[in-house]
DNA sequence: CTTGGGTGTGTTAACGCAAACACACTATAC
DNA sequence: GTATAGTGTGTTTGCGTTAACACACCCAAG
């Protein structure tokens, strides 16, 4: 621990703690002399301020919580850049916690930043323990919820509309003439976006007198190889399928690789959908069908709320930021 | 800001704020019949702790500062992971920071990570500014810093050896026979650990009396879409070339995906190489030649040897953990 | 030369909590 | 009955900083 503190540099200087402290932080007056003393002091000893103290005396934190699910797809580390992007020139500083979906930990997470009496906090998904609910609704700071919009909102939450995500791919399997569609997904347990569009998708289905044909569900988490291998299992079962939705990119790609692999041709045997707009999707032989989410600037927008929100009270009424996602259709349908 | 302090639960369950200190941190003896008085009190008036006081007072605090240059691919994401994970159980919560690959904002973030007084600092790289160096160095807390092990450490270094990395590439292609081999890259300006690898890559080409036929590098982060665009360009020129190794697997899988769209025979035509083992490299058609880099173990033996160095004071010289790395000898080469 | 506002610096009192110490009470042993 | 060890609770003090206030000085205006 640097045991260096205000007083040490103050002594060196031959001013109070104060003067030093001023100076530092560029408040208040400092004669043009004295300022030079403190600061040749400051870097004399080698002082590093503590803003535990600091944070302690002025009664808040530079600090923004900011909590996420997973950090093993792309989604979510994007957001994370967005929130950063967007606390930037605010002099916020994120904090960032790994929920693994799980909700429970989610609330130890939230009490956690809590106790950290941060600026703010951004969560992604509206879904939360009744628990971890009630402290965001209890704090006074600004709360935004990340990447859904359909469901109860504590504060501000921006995102999209999951449901209209997979209802669109699903006019747009319908529109093509597709008639044999199947889903596939990884284990979603806790996913609740992944599930709004699989909802989304088969009531659309249902409207049109349509159904899904197949539902094959994994039970790990979402990756490449697993959409390979699902894919695989469904393509080589007995039901005909002539297009294939998918929980999301990852598990589209894969899929892709199974037919490119396969010389199943795409999107003549059989159509594939996802859902993100991973980069790698740009990339791909045939541009993969996809719903691009808008995850840096949710990220942004709600780290954005967050810096505006900082001085005024929380409205009166939750608001909900809805933003445009943009779909694909690409070569895959 | 929840006004609630310790105060106010000792008020209201009768008790001294010290006991309510006690109890809650479960140190110390309390009766059960005033313990549950407190938890009441406790949940009644929902208190909670706040930990900037708590950590001025016991003189620490519970985060552990984590600096990676992006978020964009997959690497530090996962990093993230491994360290998120060997935190687990310490009781310690991670605190990220983004340097945008720029040692002066990363000489900042440094700077505020000391000031919140953590338990530890983990830092992706061992490239710093002067004035970084010096903040890790003098602090007394553990700093680890990771994915690299070939340069000055300033106490605990966890990573592989790049030059060996790209190194074991180059052995393998000149064993196969390969002559015209090239190299593309993204724009590595301060990607120093793919400088690396390319560096022993060219280092074994030369002392087998190769070299490198053509060097391809783009202006823009790593992506599949520049590795596609660049192999484009490079396989449209005149340079005749058997092999190309990439920067990293984005650039190599997109250079695969122009070869795939393009009817290129893989590895006949050309062979492909990347680095880096990501997920979605297993699910493609054809398994891409990689070294398949360790990234979640790194970030989570840095978490672990700071838990661990955590009591005791800074080892008198710089430690070195090399990490094995994987080589896979794929199907495009 | 007096007043007053700007300028520069110091003093005091929190901020909310936990370490260190003090002390009272209980039960057991001798 | 007294010593002893364990159990339960309270008091004091300080962590390093900043807000609020106090005060001294200087120069220009009247």
């Amino acid at each position: 621990m640097s045991a260096v503190t205000l007083r040490d540099v103050a002594l060196r200087a031959g001013v109070s703690e104060m003067t030093v402290s001023r100076v530092l932080r560029n408040t208040g007056y400092a004669a043009p002399a004295t300022r030079e003393r403190v600061l040749r002091a400051v870097s004399a000893i080698g002082y590093v301020p503590n803003r535990i103290a600091g944070s302690l005396a002025r009664k808040r934190t530079n600090l923004v919580g900011v909590l996420v699910p997973s950090m093993t797809n792309q989604v979510f580390p994007e957001v994370l850049s967005g929130v950063a992007s967007g606390l930037e020139g605010a002099s916020l500083q994120p904090v960032f916690g790994i929920t693994g979906y799980d909700p429970r930990v989610e609330e130890g997470l939230v009490r956690d930043m809590i106790s950290w009496r941060p600026s703010g906090i951004a969560v992604a998904g509206l879904r939360h323990t009744a628990a971890a609910r009630a402290m965001l609704r209890e704090t006074s700071i600004p709360v935004a919820e990340m990447m859904d919009t359909d469901g109860r909102v504590v504060e501000f939450a921006v995102g999209l509309s999951h449901r209209r995500a997979g209802g669109i791919v699903a006019e747009h399997l319908i529109g093509k003439g597709y008639r044999s569609i199947a889903y596939v997904a990884h284990n979603y347990r806790f996913d609740f976006t992944a599930r709004k569009r699989f909802k989304g998708f088969a009531s659309v289905l249902n409207t049109s007198g349509l159904s899904v044909v197949k539902t094959v569900i994994g039970r790990e988490p979402s990756s490449p190889l697993l959409g390979r291998r699902l894919t695989s299992d469904l393509l080589d079962g007995s039901e005909p399928v002539d297009a294939i939705y998918y929980s999301n990119d990852d598990m589209a790609m894969g899929g892709l690789m199974h037919c490119l692999a396969n010389g199943i041709r795409v999107p003549d045997s059989v159509a594939l959908c996802g859902y993100s707009g991973f980069s790698l999707t740009y990339a791909l032989p045939m541009q993969l069908t996809t719903v691009v989410s808008p995850r840096f600037e949710i990220g942004r927008e709600a780290a954005r709320y967050i810096v505006e929100r900082l001085g005024e009270p929380r409205p009166a009424r939750p608001v909900r930021r809805v933003l445009p996602f943009e779909f694909v259709a690409g070569q895959t349908s």
